[in-house]
DNA sequence: CTTATTTTGTACAATTCGGTACAAGTGCTT
DNA sequence: AAGCACTTGTACCGAATTGTACAAAATAAG
């Protein structure tokens, strides 16, 4: 791996392709080649050859790349080699959601505890999480030393839960509240906003 | 307006201007600059005044901009100066969060029905609305005129639910199955996957 | 009325990004 | 063992994107 800076834009369509090959090794394929993957995601082939060409040379000339060893390599790039533990904060609608969904084991992640600042809430079970109180969130994140948030609490409240996420270490902030949050340069966020989402897609139409 | 060709990243980021725009106006102001409103968004203000400048001169040197009047001509622009029926498919976690989600009305959408390929959950209710069989779809979405989709079914059906949706002449799709769709050019898709999500942060941990 | 301050819109420059093309390696067939 | 089909990694180039800088317009202050 070279420790040359890699753009931000590469680094985003890693966990594409990781998601593909991972697809693709599921229904039981040995080897694939970045045309059939640039096929499968939609990005050309010479891009996926480049972008994974930034890391090392894992593919070999006239049989293409190795599934299993090349989705061995981008876990190790992207650092998902290993299990994340993440915090929710906001036990609505969508912090359940989140905190029932069951895609997250397998790429990485793992949820360890779950906040809500509605004492009528505390207490409560999602699944075989307990609903922790606000109030002692920064201390127990500190604890429990956890570098990943999702944020589901409304947008009036986001900013402020956000700085006490930084504030007990939190270095990535996975935000579904509908407004842009300000962190400094060494905190990641990125944004699930469905409207913004649609909002992208209908000047098409 | 130029008919020019306006590059997609540049749409991207209008949904996040007008986002912006309309927090400020909740908060009583009239007008910023795109100075402010870079510091809001993360945005240099240079980046922001030309983006806003390929579709109109809305600004006005030394004052800035009216946000009333910036938030009216960005919702032209991206067509949400009107309200957009969507449908739901599949009504497990979260189709039900993003059923009962509020944030749709503001900001330009409106669900108009929800449909489940599971027998024992048609005809139940999620809200307001009752979940509708899978095999009904493809008419009931042409009756409907609904051209926007939100996609939340296992990643093994999505493909297939998309062509039905496509067929039944839904234009975008909001793809909530982490998979990667196969679309002509003349469909758009928007990917929610918090795991990849997650995986694009985790690299810089 | 004059001067200082603010801010837009854009010309120009610099940088980043993506596409094209190809040498070279691999395996298969004959 | 020679020829063929396939595929990678990369050099090169053009396109797309972003940053810099400033003229011009608007307001505010004196």
């Amino acid at each position: 791996m070279n420790a040359n800076k890699i753009p931000d834009i590469i680094i985003g369509r890693l966990p594409v392709y990781l998601r593909a090959l991972q697809h693709m090794q599921d229904m039981g394929l040995k080897t694939t080649s970045s045309q059939e993957l640039g096929e499968r995601v939609g990005i050309s082939a010479a891009q996926i050859r480049k972008d994974i060409s930034q890391f090392g040379e894992f593919g070999k000339q006239g049989t293409g790349y190795s599934i299993e060893y090349l989705i061995k390599q981008l876990r190790e790039i992207l650092k998902v080699d290993r299990i994340w533990d993440m915090v929710i904060v906001g036990a609505g609608d969508m912090g359940h959601a989140v905190a029932n969904y069951q895609g997250f084991s397998d790429r990485g992640f793992s949820i360890v505890a779950i906040f809500d600042n509605d004492k009528s809430k505390v207490g409560q079970k999602i699944g075989q999480f307990t609903i922790e109180d606000s109030e002692t969130m920064v201390n127990r994140i500190k604890s429990l030393d956890v570098k990943i948030a999702m944020l589901s609490v409304p947008a009036s409240a986001a900013q402020a839960v956000a700085d006490q996420l930084m504030q007990a270490g939190v270095r990535a902030i996975l935000n579904y509240a509908p407004i842009s949050l300000n962190v400094p340069n060494n905190v990641k966020v990125q944004y699930i906003d469905p409207s913004t989402h649609l909002q992208r897609m209908t000047y098409y139409l």
